[in-house]
DNA sequence: CGACCATTTGATATGGATCAAGCGATGTGG
DNA sequence: CCACATCGCTTGATCCATATCAAATGGTCG
Protein backbone atom coordinates (compact mmCIF):
# COMPACT_ATOMS: atom_id res chain seq x y z
CA UNK A 1 0.00 0.00 0.00
CA UNK A 2 0.85 3.54 -0.91
CA UNK A 3 3.97 2.11 -2.24
CA UNK A 4 4.09 4.88 -5.11
CA UNK A 5 4.24 8.05 -3.13
CA UNK A 6 6.75 10.55 -4.34
CA UNK A 7 7.46 12.07 -1.33
CA UNK A 8 6.18 13.18 2.13
CA UNK A 9 5.38 16.88 1.58
CA UNK A 10 6.85 19.04 4.79
CA UNK A 11 3.37 19.80 6.86
CA UNK A 12 3.70 23.44 6.20
CA UNK A 13 -0.22 23.64 4.59
CA UNK A 14 -1.57 20.25 6.01
CA UNK A 15 -4.35 21.73 7.67
CA UNK A 16 -4.57 25.15 5.08
CA UNK A 17 -7.66 23.16 3.37
CA UNK A 18 -11.40 22.66 4.25
CA UNK A 19 -13.39 20.30 4.21
CA UNK A 20 -15.66 19.69 1.23
CA UNK A 21 -17.64 16.93 0.00
CA UNK A 22 -20.15 16.11 -2.51
CA UNK A 23 -23.54 18.29 -1.14
CA UNK A 24 -26.20 16.03 -0.60
CA UNK A 25 -29.45 16.18 -1.81
CA UNK A 26 -30.10 18.23 1.68
CA UNK A 27 -26.68 19.67 3.35
CA UNK A 28 -28.56 22.42 4.81
CA UNK A 29 -29.34 19.73 7.86
CA UNK A 30 -25.77 18.30 8.08
CA UNK A 31 -24.29 18.31 11.41
CA UNK A 32 -21.29 20.51 9.10
CA UNK A 33 -21.68 22.34 6.38
CA UNK A 34 -18.96 22.05 3.54
CA UNK A 35 -17.86 25.24 2.76
CA UNK A 36 -17.58 25.20 -1.16
CA UNK A 37 -14.38 26.54 -2.93
CA UNK A 38 -13.76 30.66 -3.35
CA UNK A 39 -11.11 32.51 -3.77
CA UNK A 40 -11.13 34.44 -0.10
CA UNK A 41 -10.58 32.21 2.44
CA UNK A 42 -7.97 29.72 1.38
CA UNK A 43 -7.47 28.92 5.50
CA UNK A 44 -9.41 26.38 6.67
CA UNK A 45 -9.79 23.11 8.67
CA UNK A 46 -8.62 19.41 8.79
CA UNK A 47 -10.33 16.61 7.90
CA UNK A 48 -13.09 15.93 10.39
CA UNK A 49 -13.69 19.42 10.89
CA UNK A 50 -12.65 20.78 14.35
CA UNK A 51 -11.72 17.22 15.91
CA UNK A 52 -8.06 17.12 16.74
CA UNK A 53 -6.64 14.54 14.49
CA UNK A 54 -3.82 15.21 12.47
CA UNK A 55 -3.15 13.53 9.44
CA UNK A 56 0.25 13.28 6.86
CA UNK A 57 -0.08 15.14 3.44
CA UNK A 58 1.37 12.95 1.14
CA UNK A 59 1.98 13.78 -2.43
CA UNK A 60 1.25 11.38 -5.45
CA UNK A 61 1.96 11.24 -9.03
CA UNK A 62 -1.08 11.51 -11.58
CA UNK A 63 -1.87 7.63 -11.91
CA UNK A 64 -0.11 6.83 -9.23
CA UNK A 65 -2.26 4.20 -6.59
CA UNK A 66 -3.12 5.31 -3.27
CA UNK A 67 -4.49 2.21 -2.15
CA UNK A 68 -4.92 -1.00 -3.56
CA UNK A 69 -8.27 -3.31 -3.55
CA UNK A 70 -8.60 -5.62 -0.86
CA UNK A 71 -5.65 -3.75 1.13
CA UNK A 72 -6.54 -3.10 4.79
CA UNK A 73 -8.60 0.34 4.90
CA UNK A 74 -5.98 1.77 7.91
CA UNK A 75 -6.35 5.47 6.29
CA UNK A 76 -8.99 7.77 5.84
CA UNK A 77 -7.83 10.64 2.66
CA UNK A 78 -8.50 13.78 1.86
CA UNK A 79 -7.81 15.58 -1.20
CA UNK A 80 -5.77 18.48 -0.56
CA UNK A 81 -4.87 19.18 -4.30
CA UNK A 82 -5.76 17.31 -7.55
CA UNK A 83 -8.10 14.56 -8.07
CA UNK A 84 -8.87 11.18 -7.13
CA UNK A 85 -10.65 8.63 -8.56
CA UNK A 86 -11.73 4.90 -7.28
CA UNK A 87 -11.63 1.64 -9.01
CA UNK A 88 -12.90 -1.72 -9.31
CA UNK A 89 -12.33 -4.42 -11.85
CA UNK A 90 -14.77 -6.43 -12.95
CA UNK A 91 -13.18 -10.58 -13.04
CA UNK A 92 -13.51 -9.90 -16.96
CA UNK A 93 -11.22 -6.62 -16.70
CA UNK A 94 -13.75 -4.59 -17.32
CA UNK A 95 -13.45 -1.05 -15.09
CA UNK A 96 -15.80 0.22 -13.06
CA UNK A 97 -14.89 4.15 -11.46
CA UNK A 98 -17.00 4.21 -7.85
CA UNK A 99 -16.34 7.91 -7.93
CA UNK A 100 -14.05 10.87 -8.32
CA UNK A 101 -12.68 13.28 -5.60
CA UNK A 102 -12.05 16.72 -5.63
CA UNK A 103 -9.83 19.30 -3.31
CA UNK A 104 -11.74 18.93 0.48
CA UNK A 105 -13.37 15.79 -0.39
CA UNK A 106 -12.68 12.74 1.77
CA UNK A 107 -12.73 8.78 0.37
CA UNK A 108 -11.48 5.79 1.82
CA UNK A 109 -14.20 5.55 3.89
CA UNK A 110 -15.31 1.75 3.37
CA UNK A 111 -18.04 -0.52 5.41
CA UNK A 112 -15.82 -3.31 6.22
CA UNK A 113 -11.71 -3.84 7.64
CA UNK A 114 -10.39 -3.47 3.62
CA UNK A 115 -11.13 -1.46 0.78
CA UNK A 116 -12.96 -2.58 -2.06
CA UNK A 117 -11.86 -0.13 -4.86
CA UNK A 118 -8.83 0.80 -5.04
CA UNK A 119 -7.64 4.57 -5.80
CA UNK A 120 -5.56 6.56 -7.90
CA UNK A 121 -4.20 9.97 -8.28
CA UNK A 122 -5.46 11.11 -11.74
CA UNK A 123 -3.07 14.37 -11.65
CA UNK A 124 -0.48 14.72 -9.25
CA UNK A 125 -2.09 15.02 -5.62
CA UNK A 126 -1.38 16.07 -2.41
CA UNK A 127 -3.62 13.97 0.27
CA UNK A 128 -4.12 14.39 3.57
CA UNK A 129 -4.14 10.70 5.17
CA UNK A 130 -5.58 10.33 9.14
CA UNK A 131 -5.15 7.15 10.46
CA UNK A 132 -8.67 5.26 10.45
CA UNK A 133 -8.20 3.67 14.05
CA UNK A 134 -7.07 6.60 15.34
CA UNK A 135 -10.52 7.62 14.50
CA UNK A 136 -12.91 4.84 15.32
CA UNK A 137 -10.36 4.56 18.57
CA UNK A 138 -11.49 8.50 18.89
CA UNK A 139 -14.92 7.75 17.99
CA UNK A 140 -16.04 5.09 20.55
CA UNK A 141 -15.01 7.86 23.67
CA UNK A 142 -15.86 11.14 21.67
CA UNK A 143 -19.26 11.25 20.50
CA UNK A 144 -18.57 14.39 18.12
CA UNK A 145 -16.38 12.62 16.23
CA UNK A 146 -18.67 9.68 16.13
CA UNK A 147 -21.01 12.46 14.22
CA UNK A 148 -18.95 13.17 11.64
CA UNK A 149 -18.18 9.53 11.03
CA UNK A 150 -21.84 9.28 10.75
CA UNK A 151 -22.28 12.38 8.44
CA UNK A 152 -19.51 11.34 6.36
CA UNK A 153 -20.74 7.67 5.88
CA UNK A 154 -24.26 9.32 4.78
CA UNK A 155 -22.73 11.05 2.12
CA UNK A 156 -20.54 8.50 0.85
CA UNK A 157 -23.78 6.47 0.71
CA UNK A 158 -25.81 9.49 -1.14
CA UNK A 159 -23.32 9.51 -3.86
CA UNK A 160 -23.80 5.75 -4.51
CA UNK A 161 -27.33 6.29 -4.74
CA UNK A 162 -26.96 8.74 -7.18
CA UNK A 163 -24.96 7.18 -8.92
CA UNK A 164 -27.65 3.78 -9.25
CA UNK A 165 -29.57 6.55 -10.09
CA UNK A 166 -27.30 7.44 -13.25
CA UNK A 167 -26.97 4.33 -14.10
CA UNK A 168 -30.15 3.53 -15.54
CA UNK A 169 -30.46 6.44 -17.64
CA UNK A 170 -29.79 6.97 -21.23
CA UNK A 171 -26.53 8.08 -22.36
CA UNK A 172 -27.47 11.64 -22.81
CA UNK A 173 -28.72 11.81 -19.25
CA UNK A 174 -25.95 9.97 -18.03
CA UNK A 175 -23.13 12.56 -19.70
CA UNK A 176 -25.56 15.50 -18.71
CA UNK A 177 -26.09 14.50 -15.33
CA UNK A 178 -22.01 14.00 -15.22
CA UNK A 179 -21.80 17.68 -16.21
CA UNK A 180 -23.99 18.53 -13.59
CA UNK A 181 -22.27 16.86 -11.10
CA UNK A 182 -18.73 18.28 -11.83
CA UNK A 183 -19.97 21.75 -11.94
CA UNK A 184 -21.78 21.33 -8.98
CA UNK A 185 -18.67 20.77 -6.91
CA UNK A 186 -16.37 23.09 -8.59
CA UNK A 187 -17.97 26.17 -8.60
CA UNK A 188 -16.31 28.35 -10.96
CA UNK A 189 -18.50 29.99 -13.09
CA UNK A 190 -19.63 27.89 -15.73
CA UNK A 191 -16.69 25.97 -16.94
CA UNK A 192 -15.51 22.71 -15.74
CA UNK A 193 -12.04 21.46 -16.45
CA UNK A 194 -12.32 17.85 -16.51
CA UNK A 195 -8.89 16.73 -14.64
CA UNK A 196 -9.76 13.02 -15.91
CA UNK A 197 -9.65 11.07 -19.25
CA UNK A 198 -12.64 10.13 -21.66
CA UNK A 199 -11.92 6.35 -20.45
CA UNK A 200 -12.10 7.76 -17.09
CA UNK A 201 -15.93 9.18 -16.96
CA UNK A 202 -16.74 6.36 -19.31
CA UNK A 203 -15.88 3.71 -16.69
CA UNK A 204 -17.94 5.90 -14.52
CA UNK A 205 -20.86 6.07 -16.03
CA UNK A 206 -20.81 2.74 -17.77
CA UNK A 207 -20.65 4.03 -21.16
CA UNK A 208 -17.54 3.73 -23.73
CA UNK A 209 -15.47 6.51 -24.76
CA UNK A 210 -17.30 6.49 -28.09
CA UNK A 211 -20.85 7.32 -26.91
CA UNK A 212 -18.87 9.97 -24.47
CA UNK A 213 -17.73 11.61 -26.96
CA UNK A 214 -20.18 11.87 -29.57
CA UNK A 215 -22.95 12.49 -26.87
CA UNK A 216 -20.51 15.84 -25.81
CA UNK A 217 -20.41 16.01 -29.66
CA UNK A 218 -23.80 16.54 -30.24
CA UNK A 219 -24.62 18.70 -27.24
CA UNK A 220 -22.06 20.68 -28.59
CA UNK A 221 -24.40 21.10 -31.53
CA UNK A 222 -27.38 21.40 -29.84
CA UNK A 223 -25.85 24.72 -28.05
CA UNK A 224 -25.88 23.31 -24.21
CA UNK A 225 -22.14 23.15 -24.07
CA UNK A 226 -18.90 24.08 -25.76
CA UNK A 227 -15.45 22.80 -25.85
CA UNK A 228 -12.75 25.36 -25.96
CA UNK A 229 -10.22 22.10 -25.69
CA UNK A 230 -11.32 18.90 -24.75
CA UNK A 231 -10.54 18.90 -21.02
CA UNK A 232 -12.58 21.69 -21.05
CA UNK A 233 -16.38 22.10 -20.66
CA UNK A 234 -18.25 25.38 -20.56
CA UNK A 235 -21.85 24.97 -19.68
CA UNK A 236 -23.69 27.37 -22.23
CA UNK A 237 -27.01 26.28 -21.16
CA UNK A 238 -27.81 24.81 -17.62
CA UNK A 239 -31.18 24.64 -17.71
CA UNK A 240 -30.71 22.27 -21.06
CA UNK A 241 -28.94 20.13 -19.34
CA UNK A 242 -31.50 20.18 -15.84
CA UNK A 243 -34.34 19.26 -18.84
CA UNK A 244 -32.13 16.63 -20.46
CA UNK A 245 -31.21 14.52 -16.64
CA UNK A 246 -34.11 13.85 -15.32
CA UNK B 1 -46.65 8.81 6.06
CA UNK B 2 -47.79 5.89 7.40
CA UNK B 3 -51.00 6.75 6.35
CA UNK B 4 -51.80 2.84 5.29
CA UNK B 5 -51.03 1.08 7.98
CA UNK B 6 -53.82 -1.26 8.17
CA UNK B 7 -53.50 -2.05 12.27
CA UNK B 8 -50.95 -1.78 15.13
CA UNK B 9 -50.53 -5.26 16.11
CA UNK B 10 -49.78 -5.77 19.77
CA UNK B 11 -46.37 -6.09 20.51
CA UNK B 12 -46.42 -9.77 21.54
CA UNK B 13 -43.35 -10.87 19.10
CA UNK B 14 -42.20 -7.50 18.98
CA UNK B 15 -38.76 -8.13 19.81
CA UNK B 16 -38.08 -11.73 18.40
CA UNK B 17 -36.64 -10.74 15.84
CA UNK B 18 -33.32 -10.92 15.08
CA UNK B 19 -30.93 -8.46 13.17
CA UNK B 20 -30.44 -9.55 9.75
CA UNK B 21 -28.83 -7.09 7.44
CA UNK B 22 -27.03 -7.77 3.55
CA UNK B 23 -24.00 -9.37 4.56
CA UNK B 24 -21.18 -7.00 3.46
CA UNK B 25 -18.05 -8.44 1.68
CA UNK B 26 -16.19 -8.94 4.90
CA UNK B 27 -19.11 -9.20 7.56
CA UNK B 28 -16.78 -11.18 9.93
CA UNK B 29 -14.87 -7.79 11.08
CA UNK B 30 -18.59 -6.02 11.89
CA UNK B 31 -18.68 -5.07 15.75
CA UNK B 32 -21.85 -7.33 15.50
CA UNK B 33 -22.56 -10.14 13.18
CA UNK B 34 -25.29 -10.45 11.70
CA UNK B 35 -26.98 -14.05 12.43
CA UNK B 36 -28.64 -15.72 9.60
CA UNK B 37 -32.03 -17.47 9.58
CA UNK B 38 -31.80 -21.02 10.72
CA UNK B 39 -34.56 -22.95 12.18
CA UNK B 40 -33.42 -23.06 15.96
CA UNK B 41 -33.27 -19.60 17.86
CA UNK B 42 -36.24 -17.77 16.83
CA UNK B 43 -35.94 -15.82 19.28
CA UNK B 44 -34.06 -12.79 18.73
CA UNK B 45 -33.18 -9.24 19.69
CA UNK B 46 -34.47 -6.21 18.74
CA UNK B 47 -33.10 -3.59 16.23
CA UNK B 48 -29.55 -2.09 16.79
CA UNK B 49 -28.59 -5.37 18.86
CA UNK B 50 -28.83 -5.17 22.30
CA UNK B 51 -29.55 -1.48 22.98
CA UNK B 52 -32.55 -0.48 24.44
CA UNK B 53 -34.69 0.92 22.15
CA UNK B 54 -37.85 -0.59 21.51
CA UNK B 55 -40.03 0.20 18.57
CA UNK B 56 -43.67 -0.04 17.51
CA UNK B 57 -44.56 -3.49 15.08
CA UNK B 58 -47.09 -2.19 12.63
CA UNK B 59 -49.06 -4.57 9.89
CA UNK B 60 -48.61 -3.05 6.11
CA UNK B 61 -50.93 -4.71 3.32
CA UNK B 62 -49.26 -5.65 0.32
CA UNK B 63 -48.12 -2.50 -1.95
CA UNK B 64 -49.46 -0.05 1.67
CA UNK B 65 -46.77 2.95 1.34
CA UNK B 66 -44.64 3.12 4.35
CA UNK B 67 -43.36 6.37 3.95
CA UNK B 68 -43.33 8.48 0.47
CA UNK B 69 -40.40 10.61 -0.96
CA UNK B 70 -39.76 13.76 0.87
CA UNK B 71 -40.90 12.99 3.98
CA UNK B 72 -39.05 13.48 7.02
CA UNK B 73 -37.16 10.75 8.03
CA UNK B 74 -38.48 10.13 11.74
CA UNK B 75 -38.17 6.11 11.62
CA UNK B 76 -35.96 3.24 11.43
CA UNK B 77 -37.44 0.47 10.27
CA UNK B 78 -36.88 -3.29 10.59
CA UNK B 79 -38.82 -6.22 8.61
CA UNK B 80 -40.60 -8.64 11.33
CA UNK B 81 -41.95 -10.34 8.26
CA UNK B 82 -43.23 -9.67 4.96
CA UNK B 83 -40.53 -8.23 2.18
CA UNK B 84 -40.30 -4.14 1.64
CA UNK B 85 -38.92 -2.59 -1.72
CA UNK B 86 -37.36 1.20 -1.73
CA UNK B 87 -38.08 3.15 -4.76
CA UNK B 88 -38.04 6.35 -6.59
CA UNK B 89 -39.61 8.02 -9.56
CA UNK B 90 -37.57 9.85 -12.25
CA UNK B 91 -39.40 12.75 -13.65
CA UNK B 92 -40.96 10.92 -16.77
CA UNK B 93 -42.25 8.09 -14.92
CA UNK B 94 -39.49 5.18 -14.64
CA UNK B 95 -38.89 3.73 -11.72
CA UNK B 96 -35.72 2.47 -9.73
CA UNK B 97 -35.95 0.14 -6.93
CA UNK B 98 -33.01 0.90 -4.48
CA UNK B 99 -33.67 -2.23 -2.83
CA UNK B 100 -35.27 -5.33 -0.77
CA UNK B 101 -35.34 -5.89 2.85
CA UNK B 102 -36.60 -9.15 3.55
CA UNK B 103 -37.03 -9.99 7.34
CA UNK B 104 -34.64 -9.24 9.65
CA UNK B 105 -33.35 -6.11 7.59
CA UNK B 106 -33.34 -2.66 8.07
CA UNK B 107 -34.29 0.38 5.88
CA UNK B 108 -34.93 3.98 6.25
CA UNK B 109 -31.71 4.80 6.88
CA UNK B 110 -31.25 7.82 4.73
CA UNK B 111 -28.55 10.60 4.41
CA UNK B 112 -30.62 13.78 4.92
CA UNK B 113 -33.49 15.03 7.30
CA UNK B 114 -35.84 13.52 4.73
CA UNK B 115 -36.37 10.33 2.70
CA UNK B 116 -35.20 10.11 -0.97
CA UNK B 117 -36.57 6.87 -2.09
CA UNK B 118 -40.30 5.62 -0.95
CA UNK B 119 -40.86 2.29 0.67
CA UNK B 120 -43.64 0.21 0.16
CA UNK B 121 -44.58 -3.34 1.43
CA UNK B 122 -44.39 -5.67 -1.19
CA UNK B 123 -46.57 -8.42 0.53
CA UNK B 124 -48.21 -7.97 3.60
CA UNK B 125 -45.57 -7.05 6.20
CA UNK B 126 -45.12 -6.58 9.88
CA UNK B 127 -42.51 -4.44 10.74
CA UNK B 128 -41.18 -2.38 13.44
CA UNK B 129 -40.14 1.27 13.97
CA UNK B 130 -37.62 3.45 15.47
CA UNK B 131 -38.02 6.24 16.15
CA UNK B 132 -34.82 8.13 14.52
CA UNK B 133 -34.91 10.86 16.99
CA UNK B 134 -34.59 8.85 19.84
CA UNK B 135 -31.90 6.95 18.20
CA UNK B 136 -29.59 9.71 17.59
CA UNK B 137 -30.38 10.92 20.47
CA UNK B 138 -28.86 8.15 22.08
CA UNK B 139 -26.31 8.04 20.14
CA UNK B 140 -25.07 11.36 20.99
CA UNK B 141 -24.34 9.80 24.66
CA UNK B 142 -24.35 6.20 24.35
CA UNK B 143 -20.83 5.18 22.15
CA UNK B 144 -22.75 1.54 21.33
CA UNK B 145 -25.38 2.94 19.54
CA UNK B 146 -23.06 5.20 17.74
CA UNK B 147 -21.34 2.49 16.68
CA UNK B 148 -24.03 0.18 15.27
CA UNK B 149 -25.60 3.10 13.75
CA UNK B 150 -22.32 3.65 11.84
CA UNK B 151 -22.47 -0.27 11.08
CA UNK B 152 -25.76 -0.64 9.37
CA UNK B 153 -24.89 2.96 7.62
CA UNK B 154 -21.99 0.92 6.11
CA UNK B 155 -23.77 -1.76 5.00
CA UNK B 156 -26.22 0.29 3.24
CA UNK B 157 -23.34 1.55 1.58
CA UNK B 158 -21.96 -1.88 0.42
CA UNK B 159 -25.59 -2.38 -0.89
CA UNK B 160 -25.52 0.74 -3.08
CA UNK B 161 -21.81 -0.37 -4.14
CA UNK B 162 -22.74 -3.58 -4.98
CA UNK B 163 -25.87 -2.13 -6.77
CA UNK B 164 -23.90 -0.25 -8.87
CA UNK B 165 -21.51 -2.58 -10.14
CA UNK B 166 -24.39 -4.86 -10.92
CA UNK B 167 -25.80 -2.15 -13.25
CA UNK B 168 -23.05 -1.53 -15.86
CA UNK B 169 -23.19 -5.47 -16.48
CA UNK B 170 -24.65 -7.31 -19.18
CA UNK B 171 -28.44 -8.71 -18.50
CA UNK B 172 -27.77 -12.08 -18.11
CA UNK B 173 -25.24 -11.00 -15.47
CA UNK B 174 -27.77 -8.76 -13.80
CA UNK B 175 -30.17 -11.66 -13.56
CA UNK B 176 -27.65 -14.11 -12.31
CA UNK B 177 -26.68 -11.35 -9.46
CA UNK B 178 -29.79 -10.76 -8.73
CA UNK B 179 -30.61 -14.45 -7.97
CA UNK B 180 -26.93 -15.01 -5.80
CA UNK B 181 -27.83 -11.89 -3.97
CA UNK B 182 -31.39 -13.18 -3.00
CA UNK B 183 -30.29 -16.53 -2.68
CA UNK B 184 -27.49 -15.32 -0.07
CA UNK B 185 -30.02 -13.72 2.12
CA UNK B 186 -32.60 -16.39 2.22
CA UNK B 187 -29.93 -18.96 3.67
CA UNK B 188 -32.93 -22.10 2.67
CA UNK B 189 -31.08 -24.29 0.34
CA UNK B 190 -31.23 -24.01 -3.33
CA UNK B 191 -35.08 -22.55 -3.72
CA UNK B 192 -35.84 -18.66 -3.97
CA UNK B 193 -39.42 -17.84 -3.01
CA UNK B 194 -39.26 -14.20 -5.02
CA UNK B 195 -42.28 -12.10 -3.40
CA UNK B 196 -41.60 -9.24 -5.94
CA UNK B 197 -43.00 -9.11 -8.82
CA UNK B 198 -41.36 -9.19 -12.16
CA UNK B 199 -41.43 -5.92 -12.80
CA UNK B 200 -40.02 -4.76 -9.25
CA UNK B 201 -36.84 -7.01 -10.24
CA UNK B 202 -36.86 -5.34 -13.46
CA UNK B 203 -37.06 -1.80 -12.01
CA UNK B 204 -34.14 -3.10 -9.74
CA UNK B 205 -31.79 -3.85 -12.38
CA UNK B 206 -32.35 -1.41 -14.90
CA UNK B 207 -34.15 -3.55 -17.62
CA UNK B 208 -37.54 -4.75 -19.06
CA UNK B 209 -39.58 -7.18 -17.58
CA UNK B 210 -39.09 -9.05 -21.42
CA UNK B 211 -35.53 -8.93 -20.66
CA UNK B 212 -35.91 -10.04 -17.57
CA UNK B 213 -38.01 -12.98 -18.15
CA UNK B 214 -36.67 -14.07 -21.16
CA UNK B 215 -33.11 -14.27 -19.26
CA UNK B 216 -34.49 -16.57 -16.69
CA UNK B 217 -35.97 -18.76 -19.51
CA UNK B 218 -32.83 -18.78 -21.13
CA UNK B 219 -31.29 -19.50 -17.89
CA UNK B 220 -33.44 -22.64 -17.26
CA UNK B 221 -32.83 -24.14 -20.80
CA UNK B 222 -29.66 -24.22 -19.98
CA UNK B 223 -30.37 -26.07 -16.50
CA UNK B 224 -28.74 -23.50 -14.33
CA UNK B 225 -32.05 -22.80 -12.78
CA UNK B 226 -35.42 -24.09 -12.65
CA UNK B 227 -38.82 -22.77 -12.29
CA UNK B 228 -41.43 -25.06 -10.37
CA UNK B 229 -43.85 -21.96 -10.40
CA UNK B 230 -43.09 -18.26 -11.67
CA UNK B 231 -42.17 -17.03 -8.50
CA UNK B 232 -40.04 -19.66 -7.11
CA UNK B 233 -36.78 -20.37 -8.65
CA UNK B 234 -34.80 -23.37 -7.52
CA UNK B 235 -30.89 -23.18 -8.35
CA UNK B 236 -29.47 -25.97 -9.81
CA UNK B 237 -25.94 -25.12 -10.72
CA UNK B 238 -25.00 -22.47 -8.62
CA UNK B 239 -21.20 -22.20 -9.96
CA UNK B 240 -22.59 -21.73 -13.07
CA UNK B 241 -24.24 -19.14 -11.83
CA UNK B 242 -21.50 -17.30 -9.93
CA UNK B 243 -19.29 -17.81 -13.73
CA UNK B 244 -22.19 -15.70 -15.53
CA UNK B 245 -22.03 -12.99 -12.99
CA UNK B 246 -18.43 -11.89 -12.74
C1' DC C 1 -67.10 -19.34 -16.15
C1' DG C 2 -65.23 -14.99 -17.38
C1' DA C 3 -62.44 -10.89 -16.28
C1' DC C 4 -58.18 -9.58 -14.89
C1' DC C 5 -53.40 -9.46 -14.00
C1' DA C 6 -48.73 -11.34 -14.24
C1' DT C 7 -45.75 -13.68 -17.07
C1' DT C 8 -43.95 -15.54 -21.24
C1' DT C 9 -43.07 -15.62 -26.09
C1' DG C 10 -42.63 -13.57 -30.73
C1' DA C 11 -41.39 -9.92 -34.23
C1' DT C 12 -39.15 -5.75 -35.02
C1' DA C 13 -36.67 -1.43 -33.95
C1' DT C 14 -32.90 1.09 -31.99
C1' DG C 15 -29.33 3.01 -28.80
C1' DG C 16 -25.06 2.19 -27.79
C1' DA C 17 -21.10 -1.12 -28.57
C1' DT C 18 -17.63 -2.51 -31.59
C1' DC C 19 -14.37 -2.11 -35.20
C1' DA C 20 -11.77 1.04 -37.82
C1' DA C 21 -9.78 5.20 -39.33
C1' DG C 22 -8.58 10.14 -38.97
C1' DC C 23 -6.92 14.10 -36.37
C1' DG C 24 -4.60 17.15 -33.45
C1' DA C 25 -1.35 17.74 -29.54
C1' DT C 26 2.78 16.34 -27.24
C1' DG C 27 7.01 14.32 -27.00
C1' DT C 28 11.49 12.02 -28.91
C1' DG C 29 15.49 11.09 -31.52
C1' DG C 30 18.26 12.15 -35.43
C1' DC D 1 14.34 22.02 -35.96
C1' DC D 2 12.00 18.72 -38.29
C1' DA D 3 10.26 13.85 -39.13
C1' DC D 4 7.71 10.76 -36.90
C1' DA D 5 5.99 7.79 -33.20
C1' DT D 6 2.53 8.08 -29.54
C1' DC D 7 -1.50 9.23 -27.10
C1' DG D 8 -6.07 10.99 -26.27
C1' DC D 9 -9.96 12.22 -28.59
C1' DT D 10 -13.27 12.39 -32.38
C1' DT D 11 -15.75 10.63 -36.33
C1' DG D 12 -17.59 7.01 -39.38
C1' DA D 13 -19.66 2.35 -40.55
C1' DT D 14 -21.66 -1.68 -38.94
C1' DC D 15 -23.46 -4.93 -35.52
C1' DC D 16 -25.91 -6.64 -31.65
C1' DA D 17 -28.14 -6.70 -27.02
C1' DT D 18 -31.90 -5.02 -25.23
C1' DA D 19 -36.12 -2.14 -25.76
C1' DT D 20 -40.47 -1.82 -27.79
C1' DC D 21 -44.72 -3.36 -29.61
C1' DA D 22 -47.87 -7.11 -29.82
C1' DA D 23 -50.09 -11.31 -28.76
C1' DA D 24 -50.58 -15.77 -26.40
C1' DT D 25 -50.66 -18.32 -21.98
C1' DG D 26 -51.64 -19.18 -17.33
C1' DG D 27 -53.03 -18.34 -12.72
C1' DT D 28 -56.39 -16.02 -9.44
C1' DC D 29 -60.58 -14.28 -7.81
C1' DG D 30 -65.34 -12.81 -7.91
Amino acid sequence: MITQAIDIASSEDANLIKLRHKPAADNSTQPFKPRLHSTADTRARPIEGSIGVVGTPMKFAGKAEIYGEGEPAEYLYQVITGTVRTSKFLADGRRQIGGFYLPGEIFGLEAGEEHSYSAEAIVESRILLIKRSALVGLAARDTEVAQQLLALTWLELARAQAHVLLLVKTAQERVAGFLLEMAGRIPEGGSIELPMSRQDIADYLGLTIETVSRTLTSLENEAVISRPTSRLVVLRNRSALTRIDP
